[in-house]
DNA sequence: TTGACAGGCAAGTCGACACTTGCCTATTAT
DNA sequence: ATAATAGGCAAGTGTCGACTTGCCTGTCAA
């Protein structure tokens, strides 16, 4: 499993995995279509293509073919493990509010 | 303040959050030290320093003087609100367990 | 006051990555 | 079969950031 860190580094892959909480299971075009709507960002469909491989990498999403679709479906489960074990949890070792 | 995500997308700056945690109020050369023995990371004096800058002006850390030296404290707050809040409660809307 | 210690500023190099362009494959409908 | 849809692969460009080197400022002890 790639880097989440680096998969999150990119204003582009956040604004995706909003665009998955909002709206699961969406395909490629479809993310295209909300990222210019929503959030501002004109990018090719390579561009976001790649972003999508990226996250995958990371555990980030999962994908399903159905036909000629691509679904992507997030999952939060590698932020937990990175961020909240890692950084958030020790902490509450001394201070437990 | 700049941005969380940037922050941590550089693994050395993740390594000095991970030494704040084992230890909190260094100075950079202390945490100099400490990042070239337990993390196997050699890096200049000067590299750690803009690393706690960027750190420090997204939030993770926070700074005081005592005579000569810089003590840095590590602040958790802004990862929950960029993580946690952002991704991992608003899932747990439809699948709280 | 001189030297050592802790840190800061500024410019420069270099590699990685975000993004594009161009073309190709697979699935579905007419 | 042909065209349209949904997506993939590969190469190229350009910018940004991580890191270094060199020098300067401030603090404390002798």
């Amino acid at each position: 499993m790639a880097d989440v860190f680096e998969a999150l580094a990119a204003p582009a892959r956040r604004a995706i995995l909003d665009e998955l909480i909002d709206r699961d299971g969406q395909t490629l075009f479809e993310i295209c279509a909300r990222l210019t709507m929503k959030h501002d960002l004109s990018l090719t469909r390579q561009a976001v293509s790649q972003h999508l491989t990226v996250l995958e990498a990371a555990g980030l999403i999962s994908t399903r073919r159905e036909g000629r679709c691509k679904l992507h479906f997030l999952d939060t489960t590698p932020l937990t493990e990175a961020v909240v074990n890692r950084w958030l949890k020790p902490k509450r070792k001394n201070d437990n509010a």
